[in-house]
DNA sequence: GGTGCCGACTTGTCATTACAGGCCTGTAGT
DNA sequence: ACTACAGGCCTGTAATGACAAGTCGGCACC
């Protein structure tokens, strides 16, 4: 037994491998089908929704790199299992309240709070036009009053007017973000690498050049895609660790 | 001017769009081509290769992917302003996959393979009683010839009989605990933190002992909370960096 | 009862064709 | 000098057809 799907629109608003992708997700995401369950095949979506394979194909091929299907050659595609799924415990958004709950004390200084013009960088990373505004934030979280992170963020000022003056002084970015402008973080990318610290930022944590820290580079996204932030933090990893839990 | 590029091989060996993906990587990486240079059109490549323009989309596609290019609609294909950047999916699997798939050569060396007594630190993370039987693995990751990965793994000898003499040149271990063992991971726990090479370990990665480096200590475990495995690595991310999606 | 092989079904790869729609430039008209 | 627009680029979308290659069940054979 299957759904009957509502009809694509083929006025060219929007691709229709777009659409079909959208009603297999809406589909997943629903739960109706269960993790390791087999979609039909091309074959199948392609009479079902009156489309070519491209366009099944197109839309799978952004099912799979959304990891919400794998396919296997000569099987089928199914739907993925949720466990493979990554937290990141002890990133800037949340790791102030992992920490607290655990009993240490966490205090986060602003060391600048500027409005200014999105850099190349920047406007790639939050794919907004170069010079764009950018409301910039550096702040330098203390556990138990040693430095352990340091943090540059970039957010578009369309999206958070104000934000410069607002006081952010020991409170959580995130909260701010999301009482203030109910922004809801819903993914993002980070990339690690071990790199030195620049003089100033060595300074900052109380670390001579020659300690390698993580350098963490992130952009995170709001359920539409639009990128609300960017930032690239540098991590004392000597005496704290950070952790990542896969489920 | 343009080079003139070698034929692409139609054995059927490798496809097309990977071979032309490669061609065209190695033309970037190489630095010939400058940021934000364009890249000849499709129907210019497809006449070039000798392949059709199906082909040609389906390799900028995977570049575009690896953030090598970008494409804009109505101009053509540019060379991305950024450095290069291995893929690394937290997922419980190993990464020798997902870096095949995106057309790497990925070759893996096992420098040790030995049966032995757990020590302190392998028997807190594995849960069993120090100087049980454990299965070690060293093992050295190449990417593209270039080292990449150095990992020492810990396995209960109880869950895996005979895995210190199975011959695992160029396999993946989580294939072989799969079909062998049966052993199905579900969830496991990841330390990060920079750190300096031993004067040995960095022998084998082909660094300095200055060079700061990921290092990675991680715990997993079945559905039953069994552990079944242990490890420290290395990571190099001087050239090419750790990459985390979170959703 | 086991084994091997065939055929049906699946995804992967590739070619070809067509048109829509964005980008840019040269040119004709003002 | 300026503008409007046509036409030639480019990528994006879509349909269609073909074959390769992996999976799996069933059937015939031993």
């Amino acid at each position: 037994m299957t759904l009957t799907y509502p009809p694509l629109d083929r006025d060219g608003a929007e691709p229709l491998w777009m659409q079909l992708m959208r009603a297999l997700r809406a589909e997943i995401e629903s739960g109706e089908r269960g993790p390791d369950r087999p979609l039909p095949s091309e074959a199948e979506l392609s009479d079902l929704f009156g489309v070519s394979r491209t366009v099944v194909r197109e839309a799978l091929r952004e099912l799979v790199q959304q990891r919400l299907i794998y396919k296997v050659k000569g099987k089928g595609a199914f739907v993925a299992p949720r466990k493979t799924e990554l937290r990141f415990v002890g990133s800037t958004s949340g790791s102030a309240d992992d920490l607290r709950e655990s009993g240490r004390r966490v205090t986060t200084q602003t060391i600048r709070q500027t409005l200014g013009e999105a850099d190349e960088r920047e406007a790639a990373l939050l794919r907004i036009p170069q010079g764009e505004q950018v409301v910039r934030l550096r702040r330098l979280r203390r556990v138990d009053g040693q430095p352990w992170l340091l943090v540059e963020t970039a957010l578009p000022a369309r999206l958070v007017p104000g934000l410069e003056r607002v006081v952010l002084e020991n409170q959580s970015l995130y909260d701010t973000l999301r009482r203030r402008y109910g922004i809801e973080p819903a993914a993002a990318d980070r990339w690690i690498e071990a790199v030195f610290p620049s003089r100033e930022d060595a300074a900052l944590l109380e670390v001579s050049t020659s300690t390698p820290l993580l350098g963490i580079e992130s952009v995170a996204w709001l359920e539409d895609n639009t990128r609300f932030e960017a930032y690239h933090a540098l991590h004392r990893s000597d005496q704290t660790r950070f952790y990542v839990g896969i489920r």
